[in-house]
RNA sequence: GCUGCUGUGGCGAAAUAGGCAGACGCAAUGGAUUUAGGAUCCAUCGGUAGUUAAUACCAUGCCGGUUCAAGUCCGGCCAGCAGCACCA
């Protein structure tokens, strides 16, 4: 039987769909143009990785939320580039291939083939002429290029440190990486080693990623979240003299404490342990000890964080710079060689750590700062504190004598104000096959030498095996071809470097690829450069705030200093949207059984109601639960859509009795786009439709109306009924966007609540034009306000105009 | 422990800037249509009391405050989520 709604023809979704899609892919409707002179928009969401698991009803939230945007935005006038490109080089590519024994490149074909479908089925307007992909040498011939840039600049380099190993992936991991001591991506255990390694000098621009934040409009939280990773405190390096001759350094953000130190401690790693060997009095036990804390994995550190162990130098102590006083150093691994100089003065009386450590070693505490016990417990909240027992700080409040000691110090020579930051440089080696070989040639004579920049791409070489090495190393070292080159600098023999880079660089500059997608001589042409950028709204996922998005910025910034990029952050706006979960309120996982293929939803209900439903679900920000019911209030509204062709009268305008109607959810959706609130937008024009369909029929204009509101949620059908209503000469999506007035978005008459004692008692009518002495007039006419304010006496009349009125009556 | 966020019907959620709490949707119930199911259309739909009703009282995590008026502002709790976590 015929699905009849109101409409003469049944609205065939997946006939649309298909026509329409074919339709501006053939056109190229949504081209970004090369118009320099005309208003831009350039709309991005973060580029997948082509998993071999196809897209994930996630993956939609961000890019049809955009999509609206972009489509709006284009409705609207302006320029708009919306691209997709793909994130492929990583792990689990790589892994499959492993498993398969299917190259990583063939893999990486398929899974974007199956991506790019799955998306175009959705109906997302990107320009897919200006799709990137980082494993293209064409593409990563200019990630490489990016990194000799920094290493010419000294912002890259090799060096021996301790690094988080991933004992799964036989790799190694950035501090960003590493989540409670695990893996990010395997969640395996993550042990330290000390390993060569390529590093980014990020902490050279940690201050502006603080400060730059002050530019951009990203959500309070995401600014948190980076200002909370780079970590910026304020202190002091300290000097404290020891009786081998050394001074020792330590950073602390109290120097104004200093009188209260009763002891100091070094890390387990620091040099001066091996440096003090043969006067440490206990040393097989220091040995002991360091071995010990170096065998533990991140995990375990993590741990153990509650209980503090160490062990006092013997035979070593430090002189306190002011009082003269000895004063013992321990080794413990509460202290990590990291961060500041891997050395602290202990203050246990206003330090929690210090304090529990002194208790454990029965070691003196001492009271610095008036107000708390310190034989108690530390006393640690000391914004308002006044210094004691501290010479010429007595008196001081801890903020004055924090000024007055640094000056000491800096005048004395024994210590200088002093910021750290908890951000580490960025590990960038990574010892497997599936990412860009890093272009740098070890020579025995010359040492690390680029390669030079007309040899670029330094393509990966085609191999037949890629599995990771025990012993550490990439494999690609057993390629020996490649790896056996002559040096650049001296023509002696010479060696590649076999690490390759991390998955985060490909997608640090993606972004600006996609402004001119095929030059081979630069990044992009100057002038699409200086045009497109900023980033006017990136929107992305929150998993994301303290890797990619930091590290993006950061080589942006890079960029902006050699004078590529125009401005100084790549993004002017950042949103994020909240995951989708399952069914049952929990992720959605294959363990658990609650994954939703978006392939199935588009195959029931077609595209436009997936894309209305995800943009329906809920707070765009916030997390939600899919829901197979709620979808379905999305797939009849659209079908009340499509029966408005079935009720369209010959009347062109739109009739005075909508009017108001049609203006304020004009406003409404004009606004809750720019503002993310799609669901709202969409409850508006359910609103709007209900009106309609009880006023028995749609003129029109209405019709026009509605279809290009529409248009940016559901592209298909707004096309497809604008074709069968003959509404127009060309597409919807060619259109102007509607126009609101303001002063229509009023209705004339209108009701307003009366209250008696801030209680609501009955409601009267009034024109929206009438003054406050007309509603008053009004409102004494009223047979309900008369019976209730009988006998009462009225102390005072409150009007909000065209809202409400309260009466305080006694 | 620190930082940030959230808490509203059976469910997803709305509520400029302090001004009628629950828009919109789902589910549910009753009815129309149909051979039937589905779809569609109409109506009801926070709770308690009240014969439907009028109406009254209660209701935005809890306790208090400011105000003519509080989901919204202030103070104090509680719960949940996320991030960081020996960062000196």
């Amino acid at each position: 039987m015929e699905n009849k709604i109101h409409g003469e023809k049944k609205y065939d979704f997946k006939k649309a769909e298909n026509k329409w899609q074919e339709i501006w892919d053939k056109k190229k409707t949504f081209a970004a143009k090369n118009d320099f002179s005309k208003p831009k928009f350039y709309t991005l969401v973060e580029f997948p990785y082509p998993s071999g698991q196809g897209i994930h009803v996630g993956h939609p939230r961000s890019y049809v939320a955009l999509d609206v945007v972009s489509r709006k935005k284009r409705l609207q006038g302006y320029n708009v580039l919306y691209p997709m490109g793909w994130d492929a080089f990583g792990l689990p590519t790589e892994n499959f291939a492993i498993k398969n024994k299917i190259k990583p490149s063939i893999v990486t074909k398929n899974n974007i083939k199956r991506f790019k479908s799955q998306l175009m089925a959705l109906g997302v307007s990107f320009d897919w002429d200006r799709e990137v992909n980082t494993t293209d040498p064409e593409y990563y011939k200019w990630t490489q290029w990016i990194f000799l840039q920094l290493y010419k600049k000294g912002l890259a380099y090799k060096s021996e440190t301790m690094v988080n190993w991933c004992t799964s992936c036989k790799c190694v991991l950035a501090n960003e990486e590493v989540v409670n001591g695990k893996c990010e991506r395997c969640s395996n255990d993550v042990i330290h080693k000390k390993k060569s390694q390529w590093l980014l000098k990020i902490t050279e621009y940690a201050q502006r990623l603080i400060d730059d934040l002050d530019l951009v409009n990203y959500p309070p939280r995401v600014k948190a979240l980076q200002k909370n990773w780079i970590g910026k405190s304020v202190g002091a390096e300290i000097d404290f003299q020891t009786n081998q001759g050394d001074a020792l350094k330590i950073f602390t953000t109290r120097p104004d404490t200093i009188f209260g130190v009763s002891y100091m401690v070094i890390s387990p790693e620091h040099p001066f342990v091996e440096k003090w060997r043969n006067n440490i009095k206990n040393m097989s036990g220091i040995d002991e000890y360091v071995v010990a804390s170096g065998k533990k994995s991140e995990l375990e550190r993590t741990d153990l964080a509650k209980e503090k162990t160490g062990i006092e130098l013997e035979g070593i102590y430090a002189v306190h710079p002011f009082t003269g006083g000895k004063i013992p150093i321990f080794v413990s691994d509460y202290v990590l060689m990291s961060y500041g100089t891997g050395a602290i003065m202990a203050v246990p009386g206003h330090d929690a750590r210090d304090w529990e450590f002194a208790m454990k070693y029965k070691l003196p505490v001492k009271e610095v700062i008036k107000g708390g016990d310190v034989q108690k417990e530390a006393y640690t909240d000391t914004l308002d504190g006044v210094l004691v027992n501290s010479e010429f700080l007595n008196g001081l409040k801890v903020e004055e004598a924090k000024n007055r000691i640094i000056s000491e110090l800096e005048k004395q020579g024994k210590g200088n104000k002093k910021i750290n930051y908890k951000l580490r440089d960025w590990i960038f080696s990574r010892q497997r096959y599936w990412g860009e070989p890093i272009p740098i040639i070890e020579c025995e004579r010359c040492g690390y030498v680029p390669v030079n920049e007309s040899e670029l791409p330094i393509k990966l070489p085609d191999v037949e095996y890629y599995e990771p090495t025990d012993n550490g190393e990439s494999p690609l070292t057993e390629v020996k071809e490649w790896v056996n080159v002559k040096c650049p600098k001296c023509g002696g023999d010479a060696k590649r470097e076999t690490d390759t880079m991390p998955q985060w660089a490909g997608s640090s500059w993606y972004f600006l690829r996609y402004l001119d997608n095929h030059n081979s001589s630069c990044i992009a042409d100057k002038k699409a450069l200086d045009y497109w950028l900023p980033v006017d709204w990136y929107n992305g996922g929150m998993e994301h705030t303290t890797l990619h998005l930091l590290y993006s910025r950061f080589w942006y910034k890079f960029l902006y200093d050699i004078g590529v990029v125009p401005t100084k952050e790549p993004y002017a706006k950042r949103t994020s949207h909240g995951m989708i979960l399952g069914e049952n309120g929990e992720k959605m996982s294959k363990s658990r059984g609650n994954v939703v293929n978006p392939d199935e939803i588009v195959d029931k209900y077609g595209a436009d109601t997936m894309r209305l439903y995800e943009m329906f679900i809920g707070d765009f920000e916030k997390s939600a639960p899919w829901s197979s019911e709620g979808i379905k209030g999305c797939k009849r509204f659209l079908d009340r859509f499509w029966g408005l062709s079935g009720i369209l009268s010959s009347e062109l305008e739109v009739r005075k009795e909508l009017d108001c109607a049609f203006n304020k959810t004009i406003k409404k959706v004009t606004e809750d786009i720019e503002n993310l609130k799609f669901n709202t937008a969409i409850a508006s024009m359910m609103s709007l439709i209900n009106e309609i369909y009880d006023s028995g029929k749609i003129t029109r204009q209405e019709l026009k109306i509605f279809s290009i509101l529409l248009n940016p949620f559901a592209p298909h059908i707004t096309e497809e009924i604008w074709d069968f209503c003959s509404l127009g000469k060309g597409m919807v999506c060619e259109e102007a966007w509607p126009e609101f007035d303001e002063s229509k978005c009023i209705d004339k008459d209108i009701e307003i609540a009366v209250q008696i004692n801030g209680k609501v008692k009955f409601k009267i009518n009034i024109n929206s034009e009438d003054s406050q002495e007309e509603v008053f007039r009004l409102l004494e006419k009223n047979t309900q306000f008369k019976e209730l304010i009988m006998g009462k006496e009225l102390i005072k009349k409150i009007y909000v105009p065209k809202k409400l009125i309260n009466l305080v009556i006694k």
